[in-house]
DNA sequence: TTTGCTGCAAATAGTTTGCAGAGAC
DNA sequence: GTCTCTGCAAACTATTTGCAGCAAA
């Protein structure tokens, strides 16, 4: 079973465990959220689903994702400039590389973040619940063009 | 001299070399933002500063900030939640510490965060300009409440 | 049948902008 | 005296909310 499709089901389990509804919109949403590779926003998802759903409503998407943030199936990604990117793939915290460009965004696979973690809670008596770590860029074939 | 007072001549004299004009409320809102060790938002800015200027418009905090963050004088920290904190102090890319329950920001020492840059652009082939890392969690002090 | 969900429209909140007068240089 | 800056108010934009009807279970 793909990746994907694992993700898919897995999300619209988490919903009927909570006693969610499954709406054509939602599970809609949740399809495009956990493939969610390309990390969409609100208007990107609200706009692939308008030609299935010409009468969608914006505030369906938001609250629909939202609904997904509060049961931990999506992760949030919220930059300084007001947009917002969402992951529906991998809801757990992990690191971003985004194209200051194209707005492309990536998943590295990085080793090190537990022992950050680890060595940031020694230092500070903080109790460490999550961490975001981002790096901004150029990417390689914005950096060609 | 402390560290503070060479922020704020520093950022002055940035301030002058690209032709801006000294105005108290600018003067007033480096001052605080030099010393920034609290990484105010915009709100807090406004407040300590109504004291001495009572017609001074938000507007204004904004401006000037926005300004301030142009010239690469203040670090911007954008978070989920649309709250926004300001560092004139340390005004380049450097981790943080954030309680989830007092707001409480801090920077912690961290050595490895060089070669993590590295590790990611030669993983992603991506030329890395900045990136952001922030912990959150629960300080000391909230945890013992 | 019940309860939660959707679509619409209005409300909200944080931020930005246009403009006229004030003030730095 | 010139030109930028400020304060005010209005505009803007992304997001949230109230409500009535609709649909999943």
């Amino acid at each position: 079973m793909a990746d994907v499709e694992k993700r898919y089901r897995s999300i619209i389990k988490k919903l009927q465990d909570n006693k969610h509804k499954l709406t054509p919109q939602r599970l809609a949403i949740v399809r495009i959220l956990a493939g969610s590779a390309g990390h969409p926003n609100i208007e990107h998802i609200y706009g692939q689903l308008r030609g299935d759903f010409p009468t969608m409503s914006l505030a369906t998407v938001y609250r629909n994702v939202m609904l997904l943030k509060s049961l931990g199936e999506v992760l949030e990604l919220g930059f300084t400039d007001g947009s917002n990117r969402y992951d529906g793939n991998k809801p757990y915290p992990h690191p971003h590389v985004i194209c200051y460009q194209c707005k492309k965004i990536i998943d590295p696979s990085l080793a090190t973040l537990k022992d950050l973690t680890h060595e940031v809670a020694e230092q500070t008596g903080f109790r460490i619940l999550t961490h975001r770590l981002d790096f901004f860029g150029i990417c390689e074939a914005c950096h060609n063009k």
